[in-house]
DNA sequence: ACAAACCCTACTAAATCAATAGGGATACTG
DNA sequence: CAGTATCCCTATTGATTTAGTAGGGTTTGT
């Protein structure tokens, strides 16, 4: 399962991908566009920023910016930095172990299919398709 | 992650599985064997028997038996019998849930792959190679 | 100097997981 | 038919993880 936190993660991502090139966005603002307990995703977002994918500006007028193009950073890459691995090496190897690798390869596989860039257009389009525009 | 609950409901199946076509086996028994706690696999073994994976024989000279062959079980019906799905359904439908059941099925397909009986030989040749025979 | 922002450590509350307890029902066996 | 070995059921407890909060500290632009 994901949990709370991740989802966190990635939604916040997601709106840092759509400021991208504007500027910095502060935590505060996050929060509120994505609904999320801000003391909780200051933790969040100095996670992502030690492990190199946002970068922070101090002081007035600071906030968070993505450190790389979205287009480049994969849904993958954030939920292991959040979860760390899914299947983790359980001790001494057993006739599961090679199942569990597998498997692992086969989660990244699919999670890293899919970067931010092609999230935000996705996520433009649901929201076309929600509220539809009846103009000629 | 793979829940404890889950690893020794696998190691009790894998046990019938060795055991399979020679008469139940108790609870007392695979907890032995598996070093799982005796009444925490007690409720396991139950839970398993209400989705038709075992059966039960009450009384003396009874036990456990896997009521089906080992052959047609795989791995990922007993883990989605322990843990249901990986991905749950979400609430509503957001940029994350095609990429969520896709990985579900990536994982699903994965395990499904591997029947008991194939992991028993596996078993066999794990043994075998830890504890060599030198004989000619 | 001040205020707006990020930074750090520690703590708490709630949920889940793991395991245990105490009996009850069933069936073979002598 | 008494006894014992077995599975069956519900509830409770203790440990661990997750989610979130608190209280302060540091940096920076104006």
């Amino acid at each position: 399962m994901i949990s709370k936190k991740c989802t966190y993660a990635l939604k916040a991502v997601l709106a840092l991908t759509r400021r991208e090139g504007s500027g910095p966005m502060t935590i505060q603002q996050i929060a509120e566009l994505q609904d999320i307990p801000p003391r909780f995703l200051e933790a969040i977002l100095r996670d992502l920023k030690q492990n190199g994918f946002t970068e922070s500006i101090r002081g007035k007028e600071g906030g968070y910016v993505l450190s790389r193009p979205a287009r480049e950073i994969s849904l993958g890459e954030i939920i292991r930095c959040v979860e760390g691995p899914w299947f983790s090496p359980s001790g001494d190897a057993d006739v599961f172990t090679t199942v569990w690798e597998e498997a692992e390869n086969a989660l990244n596989k699919v999670m890293d299919e899919t970067d931010f860039q092609s999230l935000l257009r996705k996520e433009d389009e649901l929201r076309r398709a929600a509220v539809p525009d009846y103009s000629i």
